[in-house]
DNA sequence: TAGATTGTTAATCGATTAACAATC
DNA sequence: TAGATTGTTAATCGATTAACAATC
């Protein structure tokens, strides 16, 4: 493909314009011009109509852009025009909490959940089977799961990494404080929910915000 | 203060030269130089010296960084080195996962978890009480709460944040999927773990990533 | 047609990288 | 002292903003 690399700058950006177009779309408005959006979100209409142009020309001079048909495409730009396929490996607290996230409304639908305690074997969780980690080579493979969401304590997390890596895995999303080494084409997402409380520290720690 | 203004990109940047320098540490390891700590972590030598200096000169010409040294620093421009008050607000799966996290060993002691649910009243998480909402603005005052964990439904943040600004609260961690409007001085934090999620999707869409 | 607003090029601003003199 | 490595200035690169011609 001759498509220039996108920046992740504007990728950042792209679940932020598709959020507010939603709600732009359900307060029934049909079209909307860079400037309205601008003014909605703190963003510059230069740069909505920048980063939208990196995907292709989606409004129309004199007119503006088609709520409905921009939030489409943004859809499918982000890709939750289809249906991902996810498990969660670790069933602790926080795997449980994503567990009952409903998720499936942005296109992604959680197929199991995997732990080692052999008491949590053949329960469920809003209708999620929880299984045990010695299936989860075969489950993987046999449901084509395509995201695996670690939840695990940092010191299981590169092992289970690995295996999914080798039993074809595209994306982990990461919440463990550590950062996965694995090879450039599957996907690493972390959430480090102690980095974002640290630079909240650092915000109230000096009055860095009002400089 | 005649201080510069510290860019967004180094603060991010921050917790994790905070946490390698953390693991080095606890290996034992006592000076690096800025070239050492760049082959460990994704990040030029050079951008860890122009980070660094932004707060001083934490190292020596010919023998590199002191790691203990420049650990506190760190720790101390993020603020870890003290410890923040925190309440979290909204008992769900999310608030009760939160509960059970232990960010003390970070600095941030969980003081209390604020539910609507009358039946939770009296109860405890890992010795944390739940609360009920109507107690909110006198326990922030009395026991100076400085950050206010927000898990609750879209729908009641807003007025949630309302009232915890209202009686002085410092920062806001929101984990709801929206943007919050309020006063300047008051440093709002988000996890808009969704938007993590789509920035996934996308990255798994099309082969962006070996471009 | 006239007015509005895009798509896109050019200008500016900021962040990263490179280079090197200062110095431990 | 010689070697190593910082702190810092200068060069480069990339992202944001401004401007405006194209066009609906």
């Amino acid at each position: 493909m001759e498509e220039r690399e996108i920046s992740k700058a504007v990728i950042k950006r792209l679940p932020r314009y598709y959020r507010y177009l939603g709600e732009i779309l359900n307060n029934g408005i049909e079209r909307i011009s860079s400037g309205e959006l601008s003014g909605k979100m703190q963003v510059t209409a230069s740069q909505i109509r920048q980063d939208l142009n990196n995907f292709g020309g989606f409004g129309q001079q004199g007119y503006g852009y088609n709520v409905k048909y921009l939030y489409d495409e943004i859809g499918k730009i982000l890709g939750v025009n289809r249906v991902h396929s996810m498990i969660i490996i670790g069933g602790g607290n926080f795997g449980h909490a994503l567990a009952n996230y409903d998720f499936e409304k942005n296109g992604f639908s959680t197929k199991a959940i995997f732990d080692i305690r052999p008491e949590l074997n053949g329960t469920s969780i809003r209708g999620i089977p929880v299984m045990m980690m010695d299936e989860l080579e075969e489950f993987v493979k046999k449901e084509d799961i395509e995201i695996a969401v670690l939840t695990l304590p940092k010191s299981k997390v590169e092992e289970v990494a690995d295996r999914l890596v080798k039993c074809g895995i595209r994306a982990l999303w990461n919440f463990a404080h550590l950062d996965l080494d694995v090879p450039d084409d599957v996907v690493v997402e972390n959430v480090h929910l102690v980095d974002s409380l640290m630079q909240l520290s650092y915000r109230i720690s000096e009055d860095n915000s009002e400089e």
